[in-house]
DNA sequence: CTTACTGCAAACTCTTTGCAGTGCG
DNA sequence: CGCACTGCAAAGAGTTTGCAGTAAG
């Protein structure tokens, strides 16, 4: 599963004339890891523990490359920072407004209703995002 | 209908011991009449038609106090600047990322189904955004 | 008169760019 | 070896805060 995601990055990097480095293959294998939602500070913290010299660029960087050739999606929630996930693992997005916790969820019907949304305003979906935010039910209880 | 929300307001205001100024009044006003999405710096060009020496400052901490009570909607489309949005108008977003240009759409069927999705997670919404990356009809021509 | 508001300027936060040195191919 | 990559430091972009003067109640 990661395997064929770096190789994807391998053939992305061939084609254009760039190159492997350890630090590229160690940001983009740390991220494909991740199943959450990663800011950038996180990334770059997760890999200083094998690489204490990385710099917060180059992980900005490496991100911004994962999302060129279509393997991550940058995300702003709320405020703030960006947030990165893994393409693929598409899902939406409930939000605690009270703890911050995110939970993930996929409704086929809802996908397909958009779809149709799009049709009749002739508009070609390229990605959505659909976000709830509330209170998750542990805060409720509070 | 501007005028109920320029009277919530100043209730607002009152039960909290501030204060009622040109300045708000202004800005909330030239807000309520702004259908469509506003960043900070479109309201404060906007205000300072009639009022040139109005700061961005207080423009923003008025969207700020709009949000506080419910009239406004803080949106953070792709990056860059926040756009507020008037509460009420409540409206989904479809948004062609060659020209930039935002479309509502409104589903009740989406908002059914989203509603359903929340009770399964037993997660209590409060608000919620949707919004579809694509092209629109215009940009799929050229 | 008292207390909140305004508007300037400065501080912050996060992102993006410039550049000299490093290392892949 | 050449050219792309790294990592520092500095520049940007947008937001947020401190403060002295001003005005609402």
């Amino acid at each position: 599963m990661n395997e064929s995601r770096i190789q994807q990055l391998r053939e992305y990097l061939n084609q254009n004339g760039m190159k492997q480095t350890k630090q590229r293959d160690l940001i983009a294998s740390t991220f494909f890891k991740t199943k959450k939602h990663v800011r950038i500070e996180e990334l770059l913290q997760e890999v200083r523990k094998s690489e204490p010299n990385i710099g917060y660029v180059t992980v900005y960087r490496t991100l911004l490359l994962l999302k060129e050739c279509g393997l991550a999606h940058q995300r702003h929630f709320g405020e703030g920072q960006s947030l990165f996930e893994n393409a693929g693992e598409h899902h939406d997005h409930m939000i605690c407004i009270k703890c911050g916790a995110i939970t993930e969820f996929e409704d086929d019907r809802i996908e397909d209703l958009q779809e149709k949304v799009c049709e009749s305003f002739n508009f070609k979906m390229v990605s959505h995002r659909h976000e709830i935010y509330g209170a998750c039910s542990r805060c409720q209880k509070e």
